[in-house]
DNA sequence: TCAGTATGGATAGTTGCACTGTCTGTTATG
DNA sequence: CATAACAGACAGTGCAACTATCCATACTGA
């Protein structure tokens, strides 16, 4: 497959695949001659790979890197790749101040108390801290109570059990880079599905509690 | 208090308050002279919310505009101003072509079966249905099967009932702008917060199935 | 009272990101 | 053999979100 035939597939502009491939986001594909080289599917899971991590996950550049250089990285078990992706697809922002460091704490309290296998330094900590912190800040919680990670105790339960029969569809006698594409691109597509089920069951409760009449 | 101290109070730079007033992000401060504003209690909310909209919810700024414009505007009923908020925390993309139509008809069946209270033309489905075509796209539905919504049937049921629980917090006997500011935050740092026990559910099911050991 | 700092409003400038375009020499293609 | 496509290097663009400067005025403390 030449560019050209990449970019139309892919409906991706061929300066764009050219930008992938100096940013190190696109393999380079096989060389045939000084200016010749040659795509194959690995490099149309690649770009969507991109083009999902970007768009739909809304990753930076920089932190798409970090996510396909653990995918590649065939040394880098699928445990450890995939905790780099989760790494990479929390925003980064300043985490100063003792609201942080209390709402970490409460963090840790609640990974303990349902004694989950996350690692100690993962950074999924600090976005449900974030989360806690504008709880607070934005006094969602009634009567200005600091933030309480025991209103999810019930939730998590649901979701483990979710999120085992997601990792179970992996592709079980495959390539390691296929198990991890699958893994890492799964993250970010479920979880826009997940949001916008969780918003339209926000609007389907509004609708009941401040709402009139809409069938 | 004078514009130095909300700066203060809020830690968010003196540029940055006078940008959000200039467009419209902020209500101007009660004048007391010429070059002298007063502001209060409302503004410190609103910078809250503006921040977490920005930052938490990541919102561009015209998305932000939308959603404090509906918050301000006092003629229109708490359930509308909600839905503007709610489509305008959708990004927008490119949503051409047969996939898309198809995803949206496979939305618009889901709604139907649950019979979910979603208006027709709300954003939230756009979301869905960019997800789906996602998971097509990415080779996430086993055997290459068509996005097919029955794979969420079982998840709506606890999510409205989340849903009617959060909406159930907003404080009822309060000034309009104070609901719809409370139910509109909600929509973002709950989804924030949930988003990350989602991952924390996905790297314990990992470590479960792809990890050694790790406690 | 009066030097020094803060303020509102207007305007201009900066930074960073994600592309997008152009150029050169080379190679496939009809 | 004319034309189009290619790889690779590098420069340029457009936008978003601030950030800085200026000015005339007003508060503030000695």
């Amino acid at each position: 497959m030449r560019i050209a035939e990449l970019a139309h597939v892919t409906a991706v502009p061929i300066p764009t695949l050219k930008f992938y491939l100096r940013e190190g986001l696109l393999h380079p594909g096989e060389a045939t001659a000084i200016n010749q080289a040659d795509y194959n599917d690995s490099h149309l899971r690649r770009v969507k790979l991109v083009q999902a991590l970007l768009h739909l996950g809304r990753l930076s550049i920089a932190d798409a890197q970090r996510v396909v250089a653990a995918v590649d990285d065939e040394t880098m078990p699928i445990h450890d790749a995939f905790g780099v992706a989760q790494d990479a697809m929390v925003p980064e922002r300043d985490r100063a101040g003792e609201r942080y460091s209390a709402a970490m704490v409460e963090v840790d309290r609640f990974v303990r108390r349902h004694r989950l296998r996350v690692r100690p330094d993962a950074a999924v900590r600090a976005m449900l801290a974030d989360a806690l912190v504008g709880m607070q800040e934005c006094a969602l919680l009634p009567g200005g109570a600091s933030a309480d990670s025991s209103m999810f105790d019930d939730l998590i339960a649901p979701l483990v059990q979710m999120a085992e029969a997601e990792v179970a569809t992996t592709p079980s006698p495959a390539p390691r880079a296929q198990q991890v594409e699958h893994t890492v691109v799964g993250t970010v597509v479920f979880e826009v599905a997940y949001a916008a089920l969780r918003r339209m069951a926000l609007e389907h409760a509004s609708a009941h509690r401040f709402g009139r009449r809409t069938g």
